[in-house]
Parts: structure tokens; sequence; C-alpha cells
DNA sequence: CAGAATCCTTCACGATACTG
DNA sequence: CAGTATCGTGAAGGATTCTG
């Protein structure tokens, strides 16, 4: 049987890919998920009960257009980052969901984006440093 | 004096900046630091000795454009995540260095960079069952 | 070697309007 | 509520040329 195909192909994976290289898979998939609404959409799940409806993540991502929350969800769940469920009810109700592997990416943004937050004073001292030219 | 202001307001800042807030100066910098090419760049330094020239990122990072190379260097070393360091000899010698901060984001970047190898095979898989609508 | 400056294309993204 | 579809623009980013 071929079910653990993937297992068996991850299982030299991580020596296969190198993000360095232009034409690596693996440079295109930093690419995607190297994004502030990647970042900020894997965050908000999980946050609570772990699922959040489309209105939801729409109101906790200030700013985020329809278009772009949409487009980033939809390739998110293409990925098998997050999974998305739909109740029937009137009107219909949407769910996102992180999955294991989404789970697992979560843990890296929670960093960068807690990273952007406590150095945010470090940061904007160093820019007026090198906006004025004070060593 | 004021030698400890920035180390008073970062006892502050931990709870001050909110990224899910659009005007948040967080989002920016998180928008700003959530990019393929810092990501790869952050790796890349510190990867041996530490230090790197330019020509050895440019090297490095396969298909980087002179303009991306150099932008994203010159938006890292305003914020104060590498030094650069020039030295006169005939050619002039330029060498990139992480400092303490930029250190303190190479770890998670490194963690997404390693993510996307890793999970190259299974975020593959999943693209196939979605684009041919196997459940 | 390590860029700066310019031009030019494309596409990411927002705004708007419509649907089940 | 949770989207899809269309349009328009501004800016990101590549290619090229020039310089200390």
């Amino acid at each position: 049987m071929a079910t653990q195909t993937a297992a068996q192909k991850r299982a030299q994976a991580k020596a296969q890919y190198d993000a360095f290289l232009a034409a690596c898979p693996s440079r295109q998939l930093l690419d995607r998920i190297s994004n502030k609404w990647v970042t900020l959409i894997l965050c908000a799940l999980g946050g609570d009960g772990g699922s959040m409806r489309y209105s939801e993540l729409s109101r906790q991502l200030a700013g985020v257009s329809q278009k772009m929350l949409t487009q980033t969800l939809r390739s998110l769940e293409r990925d098998g980052l997050i999974t998305r469920t739909v109740t029937p009810t009137v009107p219909v109700t949407v769910c996102y969901e992180l999955t294991e592997l989404g789970l697992s990416l979560r843990q890296m943004m929670r960093g960068v984006k807690s990273w952007a937050e406590i150095h945010m004073d470090d940061v904007l001292d160093n820019r007026a440093s090198y906006d004025t030219g004070t060593a």
C-alpha cells in the first residue's frame, strides 16, 4: 500500500529542500507564509476555543479587506494549515480552525508577532539614531 | 541622564503594542519582518563566522536582485538588526553582521525557514488533495 | 566590489457592487 | 453571514546602466 508515502517522503525531506535556492518549492512556501496576514490569522486562530468565524477574524484583524482575508484563508486551507467548516444554519455559519500542521507553524508566528511588539521601542530608537546620524 | 529611557520604555512596551490593531506601529514592523528576503538574510547571517560580505549574501540568496538586497539590508540596518561595516580596501569591502537584536529575531526566522523546508511535502500533499477534491 | 539611479512592468491590494 | 466578481491604481520589484 501507499499509505506511508507521505511519511517516507518526509523522512528524506529534511535534507531535500533548501529555501536559499530560488527554484526550490520551499522558497515559494516561505514566501507565502512570510506574510503579515498569515501571521495574524494563525495567531488569532487558536486564541480562545481554537475556532473562529469569518466575521470574528474580520473584526480581530483590524483593517483587513474581505478580499485579502478570504484569499489568505483559502491559501491556508489549501496548504492544509486550517480547516473550513460550513454549518448550514440560516444564515450560514463558517468556522475556521487550525490543523496540526497549522498549529506547528503558529508557534513560530506567535514568536514573530510577540517579537515585533516587544522590540518595537528598540527598533524605534534605532531608526531615530539612524535617521539623525547619531552613532 | 536619559541613558535608561529605552529600558524604561521597554518595561511598559510589552503591554503597549498590539499588532492586531491596524494603527499600531508593531503592525508595520510585523509587515517589514514578515518578508521572504528578511527571513533569508537573517538566516544567512550568523551562519558561519557571523559576518558576510555583500557579494556573499548575493550568492547565497539565489535569485535576489541587487535592488532588493540593498534595500532590505538598509531597512534591517536602520531598524538596528544588522550592522554595516565598510573597510576601505581597494576595492572596498563591506561586511554585514547581526546585532543582538537581529540575533534574537533570527531564532524565529530560522524556525520559520526550517518549518517550510520540513513540511514542504505535507503542504504539497494537501494542495494536491485540495485541488483534486479528494477529501 | 558594492552599490545608486532610472525606467518600466505587473500584480498586490483596496474599493465597490452583487449573491445564496 | 460569508463570501464572489470586477475594476482601477499605486507601489513593489526586476532589468539595466552608471559610479567611487
